[in-house]
DNA sequence: GTTTCTGCAAAGGTTTTGCAACAAA
DNA sequence: TTTGTTGCAAAACCTTTGCAGAAAC
C-alpha cells in the first residue's frame, strides 16, 4: 500500500465531511500505515509520539474513529482483551485471520471459495452481506512435529497474506 | 439443552479442579443457561440477582471465567462494545453468527461446507484448527423490499439455529 | 473571524483484585 | 480445621468527553 494513496484518500474524506487537515492527524495516519502490522490504540499512540511527542492519546482515539469511519482502517478482534486495528484491508479487502495459539502470531489469508460460501449462506437466510469476518485459532503443525516453530524465529511482520 | 446436564458438567469441572460447589455458583449457572439468549456480564448479574439478591458482580465475573474455562460457555464478539456470552455451543458446537444491521438481531447458523473449508484452509497453511468463528454482518432483505422486517416484530429469543 | 481541533484532566464504563468474614469439605 | 469463596470497595484499565486555548480555513 502506497502511503501517499492513503493520505490522499484520508484528505478527501476530511474535505468531504468538512473536517480539517492537521499535522497531528497526518502524523497518526502515517504511523498507522507505516507497516502492515496490526496495532492497538495505545501502540499507535506510541508510534505517533515518536514523530510528534506532543500528540495526545485523545487525538489518537479521535483519529482512529475517523480512519475506521472512512473505511481505510478496520477494527478487528484477535481474541485479545483490547481492540486491534488492521491497515491491510485496502490491499486485501476480503482477508481473514488465523491466530496461532503457539506462536501467538497472526497469519492473514484470502480464499474465494469461503467468500462465495458466506455469500450463499447469508442470502439463503434472507440477508444481504455487508461485512464478514472469520477468525481461526490454530496450533502450529511444525511446532508439534519438530519441537520448534519457524514463525517464532522470524523478525518479519506477522501479517503477510498467504494463499 | 437440559439444565441438569449443564449443572452436572459444571460440578464435575469444579470437582476436578478442587473447587467448591456454592449456592452462588449454582444460581449463576442456572441463570446463564435458563434460555438460549446471549448475554453480557451485567445482564447475567441482573438475572442472577432475581434469584439471590445478594449475589455480587465480582462473583458473576469469577463464575463466568470458570464457565468459559470449562467450555460450557463461549465468549463471542457481536461487534458491540462489550463481551457477550453464548450458552448454545453445547447443542451446536460449530455454529456461527449473523448479525442483522437493521434488526440488530442475531441469527445463529451452521454449515458443514464452511466447516470443512475452514479446516482445509487451516491445514494448507500448516496449522491444526482449534477454534473457528465466523461473524457476518448483514442487512435484512425483507426490510429493504417490503419496508418492514418480520424479525422486528418477533418476541422470541433472537438466536434460533437455522440451517 | 469562524469553526474545528488539540491537549489536558476528569469522568465513564467494564473488569479485576485485596481483604476480612464466611462457608464448604 | 483447612482452604476456597464471597461481597465489598478500591483499583486497574481502556475509552470518551468537557473545556479553554490554539490552529485551520
Amino acid at each position: 500500500m502506497q502511503l501517499a494513496h492513503v493520505q490522499d484518500r484520508f484528505e478527501a474524506f476530511l474535505k468531504e465531511k468538512g473536517l480539517r487537515h492537521t499535522p497531528q492527524r497526518e502524523g497518526i495516519v502515517n504511523s498507522a500505515f507505516a507497516t502492515t502490522e496490526h496495532f492497538t490504540a495505545d501502540e499507535l499512540w506510541d508510534r505517533a509520539r515518536r514523530h510528534d511527542a506532543s500528540t495526545s492519546r485523545a487525538t489518537v482515539y479521535r483519529t482512529l474513529s475517523l480512519l475506521v469511519e472512512s473505511g481505510l482502517l478496520h477494527e478487528i478482534d484477535l481474541g485479545k482483551e483490547n481492540k486491534h486495528y488492521d491497515p491491510n484491508f485496502l490491499d486485501h479487502p476480503d482477508h481473514n485471520h488465523l491466530i496461532c495459539t503457539d506462536c501467538d502470531k497472526v497469519v492473514e489469508f484470502e480464499d474465494d471459495h469461503i467468500n462465495l460460501l458466506e455469500d450463499c449462506i447469508t442470502r439463503r437466510l434472507g440477508f444481504k452481506p455487508t461485512r464478514k469476518m472469520i477468525r481461526i485459532e490454530a496450533s502450529c503443525d511444525e511446532l508439534k512435529r519438530f519441537g520448534a516453530c519457524s514463525r517464532n524465529r522470524e523478525k518479519e511482520p506477522s501479517c503477510e497474506i498467504e494463499e
